[in-house]
DNA sequence: GGGGATATTATACTTAGGTATTATTGATAG
DNA sequence: CTATCAATAATACCTAAGTATAATATCCCC
């Protein structure tokens, strides 16, 4: 099935094997004017990059031989911020616990009514926003961060640690000034504008020793 | 299954308006070690002051003509973050639905097997645990917090924005020396490390204005 | 082999941050 | 009424941080 690519706003991804709920989902959601984006399979998904507008997914527990739950929680791993609905035609409680924790914003056991999917999709759409603001602090803090040489890194992480200059050149074995020079070329790379953003931005990275400043005598 | 349950986190609030329900709960929870706080409403359990043992909590749907669920939800507005198991006689999928979505761990629907909540508890002790580190030091920060002077909070709001001494001394019409003794007093108060750490610190909090560095100019 | 990025260091200077001491004022609790 | 706390401020001093300039060495790519 091949789609242009839509350009709009309020994009709704269709991840289903059955062609006849592709047509009924579609006409249902054109009629109160999303645009669709529809799969019939994950691989046929995952190969497909995916425009920024795409704000919610509709996704079958049954794909051919894929299992939607599982591949919900392979999306969650791939850092697939997509938000999630899945749709089932013989679901059950343990089924629709599991669909839930693995991140799905809903559940939905068929038959049910349109205005239960316009409502989910409606909820879906105010998690997409809210999500979008970090998400997109993730994505440029995990940028910026990219760009710092090796040695930049590990100058960041003693600073964020809230080692001081005169420490981090005594950790690393380099001269003073070395660090200083590291620390402005980091403030720089990352657009921080001061120490606090800095560790601002470092929380949306995996940064692990956060904690040494605690250790550290007196 | 359970090898050993520390002391430290043994203790199930069972929250159920049947009295077979509570005993046959308690038999099966005091046979493979934990303890059991029972309660038969939500206002004998919101008036009973819960022992730091209570790791989990198993809830029932039907409390008398309380919704479990509502409760569950009021709970967390209250900002009781003990984990929570929901057992329900008569479930169905959206019921589920709105359980997880309001933070419970599990749901289950009777008829289950001992195993299965057994298993829902151990998950819910490991959320518990995992949640303990976050909860103590969002208590902690909040603690050190409340011992702030209003000054002292309306300077560490200007701290951990970005702003230099200087700027803080000009937005507050105080001197730099003032600025400087306030801010000694935070660190001290807050017992922070260094000011990554009063910013990761903050973190916890609710400030608001944490993006007033982006905007200064410059 | 030259250009560029990375890493390093030095000197020198400026600004920012932290501390100690002392002191005044107003409010509040005992 | 007095003691304490909060808030303010000045002076003085020291340390930490940041900036500018210049230089050296390595490595990799074209």
């Amino acid at each position: 099935m091949f789609h242009k690519i839509p350009k709009e706003q309020n994009l709704i991804v269709i991840l289903d094997d059955d062609k006849d709920v592709q047509f009924s989902l579609d006409s249902l959601l054109r009629s109160v004017g999303f645009t669709t984006f529809i799969f019939s399979s994950t691989d046929e998904f995952l190969t497909t990059p995916l425009p920024p507008q795409a704000c919610c997914m509709l996704l079958d527990v049954k794909l051919g031989n894929v299992n939607g739950l599982d591949f919900l929680e392979e999306m969650a791993q791939r850092g697939l911020t997509l938000p999630v609905i899945i749709i089932t035609g013989h679901g059950d409680i343990p089924m629709a616990v599991r669909g839930i924790k693995s991140g799905a914003t809903d559940f939905l056991s068929k038959p049910y009514k349109d205005t239960v999917l316009l409502n989910a999709i409606a909820d879906s759409l105010e998690k997409w926003r809210n999500n979008q603001e970090s998400q997109e602090k993730k994505k440029q803090a995990t940028d910026y961060y990219a760009t710092l040489s090796q040695r930049e890194k590990e100058v960041m992480e003693c600073i964020i640690s809230g080692l001081m200059n005169k420490q981090i050149a005594d950790r690393l074995g380099i001269s003073l000034i070395t660090v200083k020079i590291h620390r402005a070329h980091i403030m720089k790379k990352m657009h921080a504008q001061s120490l606090a953003d800095l560790v601002r931005m470092s929380e949306y990275l995996n940064l692990h020793n956060k904690e040494i400043s605690r250790y550290k005598n007196k």
